[in-house]
DNA sequence: CATCATAAGCTTACGACGTAAGGAGATCTC
DNA sequence: GAGATCTCCTTACGTCGTAAGCTTATGATG
C-alpha cells in the first residue's frame, strides 16, 4: 500500500556508494574465497542488481585493484621516528596480519601493475625508513625487495595450506601422514609426525623466524657500511 | 577422397595422451598467461574438441595441479653430497627460474592442498638436506618456511612487475615517474629514478641478495648450535 | 512550483566458461 | 568375430563479465 511498485523485498537504502560496494566485497572474499565474488552475487548483497554495480566500478578488474588498495590502507606504516628496525619489524608483522585476514589480497598481482594511493603511500614509506636509517638507494632496493619477498612468500604459503585452526592441523596432518609413503617421502614424513603434529603446532608461528632473520641480515648489510 | 568422414582440419595423429596435454597446455599458460588457457583452446590447440580432454583429465582443477608438480619436476634437487649452502643455493636459484619461466604456477596455490610426487619428493630433498647437515627437525622446518617464502614472494613480485626486458622496464619506469606525484612519494620516485632506471637494471638481479642474506642467517641459526 | 538534465537503478542479451549426458566409432581381448 | 572398452564427438545447462538501452529518482534552475 505504501510503496507504489518495485522489488518487493528490497532493503531500503540510500543510494549505493562506492565504498559500501568495496566493502561489501572484501566481506564478501573474506568469507567465501575471491572465486565467491561475482558481480552478480556482490548485487545481490548490497540489494541491487549486478549491472548497478557498473555506477561505481569501472569492471571487476577496477573493484578488485581498489580491494587490494584498501587491505594496503590496513597496514600499519613503519614510523620514520622509532628505529627503523622496530618500526619495519611492526609494519612487517602488520603487513602478513592484513594479508593473513584477506588471503585473496596475496593472489591479486595484476594490481602491481596500477597500484593504489595507499600501496604507493606504504611502499614510499617503507623505502623512506631505509633511507633514513642510513641504506643507500640502491640497499634500500636490494631489502625492500627481500623483507616484502619473504612477506609475500609467507603469506602465500599460508594461504595454501589446507587448514588454519590447530585442531584442523593436527587433523590434516593426521590424514595426509597416513596417505604418505613414508620411506619414499622420511623427512617429509618426520617433520610432521615430529614438528606439525607437537602439540602448540601453528604454521604463522614460524613468521617472526625468518622476520628476525631477514632483519638481522639487513642490519648486518647496514652496519658493514659499503655495499 | 582418402579420409572418409569427420573433421577436415585435424591434424592427423595417434591417441591423445595426459602428457600431451599436459604439455601443451603449459606451453599455452607459459605464451598467454594463466587466464588464457581454457579447456576449449587446450582442445583447439591439439585438434580435439574440449570435452574430450577429460578422458585425460578428471577436470581443470586435476590439469592445474598436474601443471604445477611437472614444474617443480623441473627443478634441480639439492644433492645430499655437496654441502648443504651451496646445494641449497642452486636449488633456490633453479626453483626461482622455474618459476620465473612458468610464472603463472606461483598463484596456483590450491596445488598446496593435494601436491603430486615431483612436489613431495622436492620437498622431501630440501628438508633432507637441512637434515643431514645438522639442523633440528624444528630448525629444518623454520629453513624451509624462510627460504622457499622468499622464493615464492619473489617469484610472485617477479610476476606481477609490468616489463620483463631492460628495456621495457626503462619504457615503464619512465612512463610511473612521470605520473607519480614526486612530492608524495618522494623516496619511491628517488627509488625509480636513481635505481631503476639505471642502465643495466634488472630486477631479477635482485634474486641473490636476498638469498645470500638467508642462506648466511640458516648458517648463523646452525652453527650456533642450540635452537 | 514546474521543468528537465543527470545519475543510479533495472532488463535483456551475448559470447565465453567448465562440464554433465549420452552417442558413435575405433581398438583391444578372448 | 563378438563383446567390451576407450576415445572422441555433439548437444546442452548454468554461470560468468558486461554491452546496450530503458526507467525512475534526485536535485538544480527557471
Amino acid at each position: 500500500m505504501a510503496k507504489p511498485a518495485g522489488k518487493a523485498d528490497r532493503t531500503p537504502r540510500g543510494r549505493l556508494s562506492r565504498e559500501e560496494v568495496l566493502s561489501t566485497a572484501i566481506t564478501l572474499a573474506d568469507k567465501g574465497g575471491i572465486e565467491s565474488l561475482t558481480m552478480r552475487r556482490l548485487g545481490d548483497e548490497l540489494g541491487v542488481e549486478a549491472m548497478s554495480l557498473y555506477n561505481h566500478v569501472a569492471n571487476k578488474e577496477d573493484l578488485l585493484n581498489a580491494m587490494v588498495d584498501a587491505v594496503f590502507s590496513e597496514i600499519d606504516l613503519p614510523s620514520h621516528s622509532e628505529g627503523w628496525k622496530t618500526s619495519m619489524r611492526k609494519r612487517s608483522i602488520s603487513f602478513r596480519a592484513a594479508l593473513s585476514r584477506h588471503p585473496w589480497a596475496t593472489g591479486l598481482t595484476d594490481s602491481g601493475t596500477n597500484p593504489g594511493p595507499a600501496t604507493l603511500r606504504h611502499h614510499d614509506r617503507v623505502i623512506g625508513t631505509f633511507r633514513n636509517a642510513g641504506f643507500s638507494v640502491a640497499m634500500a632496493a636490494h631489502a625492500f625487495s627481500a623483507l616484502d619477498s619473504y612477506i609475500y612468500g609467507f603469506a602465500m604459503q599460508e594461504k595454501s595450506l589446507p587448514f588454519t585452526t590447530e585442531e584442523e592441523t593436527a587433523a590434516m596432518a593426521q590424514i595426509m601422514l597416513a596417505q604418505l609413503p613414508a620411506n619414499e617421502y622420511p623427512y617429509l614424513a618426520e617433520l610432521t609426525a615430529d614438528h606439525v603434529l607437537k602439540p602448540g603446532y601453528n604454521y604463522g608461528d614460524e613468521f617472526p623466524l625468518g622476520l628476525d632473520l631477514i632483519l638481522d641480515g639487513l642490519e648486518r648489510w647496514l652496519t658493514s657500511a659499503a655495499r
